[in-house]
DNA sequence: CTGAAAGCGCTAACAA
DNA sequence: TTGTTAGCGCTTTCAG
């Protein structure tokens, strides 16, 4: 036997080099080549000729810092997540904008971003609680429907932000759009245009959202000194499945009647599903009836869907931004839990599925 | 004073209770409590009575595991990362759908997904290494345009596994789809319904996915015994708008030639930013003349655009799953650089947007 | 200016 | 069956 001093045990997976190597390789403990390489206010500073000899070493050794040492040490991953449910085969697009949002915030403030896909809301408070081990520093609920039971139980030790929640989270900022204005101000125009009979396909009657469009819906009639049409209001879901369906479903409850002047449904997702229902038929839009949206995402630009605005991306924005606000507090030890509520601005968006209503209304066959 | 000791240090942020703390509570050491509460293969089985208790301390100390000094100890974080460029304001229909298929994937196999937004693929090497410094267990790729300089510069200790890469990795897994042949069999499928004119919308010059489409556009030509006209493939990239200007420059320089009987874009984005230059200009898909795509992403589908799927969300799942294998076979100690290339089929997709020519071309004004 | 020591929370090996 | 010891790689006091 030689008498090199054997390894305490064969490492099982050897990374990279480590700062006690290099600190070996250039005859200075690892300390000092902490505080060279990755030294942040470590005051002590080193001498030039010893600091260049830790430089030449580590770059010979291929140093690289170990994040997960690191984050055991600083208790800080620089890692923000994001929890969200994405249903199974519709792509979503809106997530896709939110979460460009929030890569674009997260990249700027040198953050990684990691994505947590929930099957369901449902099992809620315990697998966020999972999540929150460590591994991130905060975390963004996107669009999250948890019972007041399961807010109860979220994670107190790491900062939590939501962007439209569908209730109230205990401690949490709620970021969201204000539905109410834009479905008030989206309806109020099509009034304006001379439409009359507004076909609204709503979201879920549980969905504050879909509730808020409604409640804008109904004060646009209001407002307008005018009532809303019966039966007007078709409640599905979001996705562009429920809007074709729902669309055919309430079309064949109302044969013989007069063919409504325009819909006005509750996502870009809905519209464009109700569009191919209305194609399917023989409908022009917007010769035959005019068709208006919400979300304004991508899929709608790329339709020329007139929609309503949601800010989309820059809600990923500020949820980033006041994560990091709370992330920080956290580290300075100071109060993080701010609950707290952000509502954005919508806005109507001009597009080709959108003209005044025909002179002699259509049939519903 | 009084004789309470005091802690070591001002703890900086707790993270929660710690397996010392329940340990504490229940009275044992901190491995029993490992043993029973995270213990996967701790051969030594607790005691009924011991374990109930270090189960109630935990309970009652809301014990939570933390990640980062698991990872540090297992040289594990169970996390994926998945590295591409976004690129600005054009949302990536491309990346989502095969990120949706890594999320699936990755959640099928218990792993997180990370994501790096890369602002360039030119920063390179040096940027995946410092992805790669422990947490992430390993990394995919997608669509990296690296040179062979910086491809030798990767990283060892991390398994990769790239989507689409635009030049062979050294010991990196590619996968691709067999780009190639989709585009032959779209392009012969044109020239079989009559077509003659096909104007290619290509990608840039020096992608080899551009090339690749090109090349199954010439074969298929070829093997029909025909020549393709002169001037017929434009360069671009692959988004909406340069499939915008670069179809209105190139109707610009063929004035008074005959209009093509049909587009064949490289991407489903071009397809339909080409589609806003036909639809400016007066012209009548697929009547006056006809268009299809590539890539089969949600836009293209929601569009009716005939196009060739490529498998974009099974890229994704075959990604994670090559990337396991080779995370398993590295903590195993086995050869984990398996170089190696997957090609997945392609496949012509039907749409509105294609039908037969017209009998009388159309002249470009 | 630099090194020694302790600890972040967990796990694997070895004693008891 | 359980506790002790020794790290994983890095940081941060605190002496020298």
């Amino acid at each position: 036997m030689s008498t090199a001093a054997k390894p305490p045990r064969a490492a099982k997976v050897r990374h990279a080099a480590t700062l006690a190597d290099v600190g070996r390789e250039a005859g200075v403990s690892a300390m000092a080549a902490s505080a060279v390489l990755n030294g942040a206010r470590t005051s002590s500073r080193i001498a030039e000729e010893t600091r260049s000899r830790i430089v030449a070493a580590a770059e010979k050794l291929r140093y690289r810092p170990n994040a997960t040492a690191r984050a055991l040490a600083d208790r800080r991953m620089n890692t923000i997540g994001v929890a969200t449910t994405l249903s199974g085969s519709e792509l979503n697009q809106y997530f896709l904008e939110v979460f460009n949002g929030v890569l674009e915030a997260a990249a700027a403030a040198g953050q990684n971003t990691t994505v947590f896909a929930l099957s369901d809301w449902q099992e809620g408070a315990q697998r966020i609680h999972s999540i929150c081990d460590g591994r991130i520093d905060g975390l963004i609920l996107l669009a999250p429907w948890l019972k007041p039971e399961a807010a109860a139980e979220l994670p107190e030790h790491t900062p939590l932000v939501a962007i439209h929640a569908n209730s109230e989270l205990a401690g949490v900022l709620n970021l969201e759009s204000d539905e109410e204005a834009g479905a008030f101000a989206m309806v109020s125009h099509l009034l304006s245009l001379g439409h009359r009979r507004i076909l609204h396909l709503a979201g879920p009657a549980e969905s504050v959202g879909a509730q808020r469009r409604i409640a804008g819906y109904r004060r646009a009639y209001a407002e307008a000194g005018l009532k809303p049409p019966a039966q007007h209001v078709k409640h599905g879901d979001f996705s562009a499945e429920s809007g074709r369906r729902s669309l055919e479903e309430w079309l064949q409850s109302q044969q013989g009647k007069a063919l409504p002047d325009v819909i006005f449904a509750a996502s870009d997702a809905i519209a464009l599903g109700g569009l191919e229902t209305l194609t399917a038929r023989g409908w022009r839009v917007p010769a035959d009836i005019s068709l208006v949206g919400f979300d304004d995402t991508l899929l709608a630009r790329s339709a020329h869907l007139a929609t309503v605005r949601q800010p989309l991306r820059e809600l990923g924005n500020r949820a980033v931004e006041q994560l990091m606000a709370r992330i920080d507090a956290k580290h300075r030890d100071a109060a993080y839990r701010l609950p707290n509520t952000i509502i954005l601005p919508t806005q109507i968006v001009p597009g080709a599925t959108l003209s005044v209503p025909r002179q002699q209304p259509l049939i519903i066959t």
